[in-house]
DNA sequence: GTTGACATCCGAAACGTTTTGGAATATACT
DNA sequence: AGTATATTCCAAAACGTTTCGGATGTCAAC
């Protein structure tokens, strides 16, 4: 049906190698003759045929993006933003997007990454939501074949990543709350086994500690990361006594969800109870309150990851494999205003953003590596 | 790199159509041979090119998806939701999705549609968020290029699709908060140019007159689909004088930051003024007030969607190619309880579903098709 | 001993492109 | 006239798969 090359080189009268050339630009063909070639593949409505011209390259153009997504109801603003930043830095430099999507540590899941690694499918593989020890990183690197992930991992092997500071984030809003003069804070952590949850967690643990302030296990609830699974998790801090007087959310969709159950039950949040989110999804500055978050430039990471892996599949080795971007405070309503004590004026420490940047990365005692 | 067939006819001394009908599974080779093959296969690791299997059959077992993305800072749930229908679904028959992203109405997109439909890069197209007179449509139609749209659109050619039945929705929730008693109704609408947001507007008109209630022009202003758009565009609603008492979002996204507007202005929502969205995203019951809307099965439509993509590129005909689902009201507190006058019973219309299903079309009249 | 049926295998073409390594012709220089 | 140099073109191979149309051999039936 589609005009081929060899449609050309009948109509004009030259060969197909001819018309090949022309068309790709080389300067051995005569200048007339390439007019009369690109004036009949115009008029004949040739397009190259895509599939063809990867067998011949030995390369398939193509950038996988195997999508974690958990259960059928699933709806993450996380991920549209993420593809638009990935989507459209590969349309920049002419890459298509391969899109699967999978229940997470499932085995279609594994097999699709299986296929990928065995090469053909896709150039190159754009990993999210690293887990520790993740067996999909380890895959790749065993099979050399090349990736870009979001976010670190407990693996050994030495891979390109882009990651946002977790552990300085959480340490922001942890230490926001401190300064408020909270001093028993919950948090809602995102379930085990997330790589950024972990540094999350951690992080928590020892800016508590930095200040000095003890932490009770029942702080510390587990939630799956939705707005439902946060307002369930919620409810195990309200039930305390004394009641923590903050709250923080691994991300922004269980704080919300915890800010709807905390005002079901007849608190007011930033007044009576103050809460924190995670990755400053738009919505959150359009809740009541709005949320105090951490913001996180997904889109620009999405960019950052594509560009990164596009280098990586073209031979070239990216300038900064191992990117760590400083996370921003967004102070709002919900976190309140100081309690207990007069507002405390910002320490240097919080007001010079390099010394964030250049803090060490947290070191994990041995027991939690298990 | 990879093991090829030849790899594997050279190992095992059969020549290459052999190994090819072994694997595939064909009745002509003898048990041993087949054995022998697969056991190499395996050892060596072979997995087949699926770029050259697509070369040789003409076709790519792939399906795209031009997402359109509204500027950099994108989110919109229904995306998310969206693709891990149509994904997963794809899965299930064996076929990739291919996703690429760009600005509606863009340049980049126009190429977009125009290569996919010049054949060789995707077997079929899913187009999402239809437009009156779609030229995405039409030039598809024109090239005979099969695809399933998600919606309707004001273009003659006969296309497959499905839908949800948005006049049906509006209708419902239109009535609603005619029946708790509200008169002035105000509408934040979708951007014009949007095909469900005509049927909205559309069905927001008619409803208000079967119930001969008069629409002042000031009641409806335009959103542009973000809670941001949705805060901007309410304001005018507020500063009129007598002030709506219901606010419909043209869509959950516009209704959450209209109520965040609203709170700012001091009121309460479903209590001073009622609110009421569109598509239901999981958000929507953790507001607060939690949010009355219409429910859109996106996941389920996704996976209709892709299901008859399917079998279009098969050659099926679809059972059902023009699919248009019933909407469901969800009320939830944020249209609040009766005003002004006892909550009526509700009409024996409202409780009859099928009637619904049945409605007819509205007809929209002439000088609105233009 | 011919015939036909069956089981098992394979050569070659095809899909549409790119690229290698010249060939043919014309032009310029000694 | 002979040699070098450009210019313009092309045949053929290659990428890895599938499939068409036999080819070969074996065995039973006539």
């Amino acid at each position: 049906m589609a005009a081929t090359l060899k449609d050309i080189a009948r109509e004009v009268g030259v060969s197909v190698t001819t018309v090949s050339r022309a068309l790709a630009g080389y300067h051995d063909v005569a200048a007339g003759t390439k007019e009369r070639i690109e004036e009949t593949a115009v008029r004949l409505g040739y397009s190259p045929n895509i599939t063809a011209r990867r067998l011949q390259k030995q390369r398939t153009d193509t950038l996988g993006f195997i999508m974690p997504t958990f259960g059928p109801r699933f709806s993450d603003p996380f991920f549209s933003e993420f593809i638009a930043g990935i989507g459209n830095k590969a349309a920049d430099h002419d890459y298509d997007l391969l899109v699967s999507t999978h229940a997470p540590d499932s085995e279609g899941e594994w097999q699709a990454y299986l296929q990928a690694a065995r090469r053909g499918w896709v150039d190159g593989l754009i990993v999210v939501r690293t887990r520790e020890n993740d067996s999909r990183i380890q895959l790749l690197c065993d099979h050399r074949f090349p990736f870009v992930a979001f976010g670190r991992t407990s693996n050994v092997c030495d891979f390109p990543y882009v990651d946002e500071d977790s552990a300085a984030g959480m340490q922001l809003l942890v230490q926001h709350f401190i300064d408020l003069g909270h001093e028993r804070i919950g948090l809602i952590a995102p379930p085990p086994g997330l790589m950024f949850g972990r540094y999350r967690l951690q992080s928590f643990y020892n800016t508590m500690a930095e200040n000095n302030l003890p932490v009770q296990p029942d702080w510390i609830v587990t939630g799956d990361m939705t707005q439902r699974g946060g307002a369930e998790a919620v409810k195990a801090l309200l039930a305390l006594d004394p009641r923590p007087t903050a709250i923080i959310g691994g991300n922004d969709l269980m704080a919300i969800g915890a800010i709807n159950r905390i005002q079901q039950h007849g608190f007011k949040v930033g007044v009576d109870i103050a809460v924190g989110g995670f990755d400053d999804i738009p919505l959150s500055a359009y809740m009541t309150p709005p949320l105090t978050t951490i913001h996180q430039p997904i889109y620009e990471i999405g960019q950052q990851t594509c560009a990164m892996l596009i280098d990586i599949v073209n031979g070239r080795s990216p300038q900064n494999p191992h990117t760590l971007l400083t996370p921003t405070l967004i102070i709002r309503e919900s976190s309140g205003t100081a309690i207990k004590q007069p507002f405390k004026e910002v320490s240097a420490f919080k007001n010079n953003p390099n010394k964030l940047t250049d803090r060490k990365p947290v070191n994990f005692s041995n027991n939690m590596t298990q």
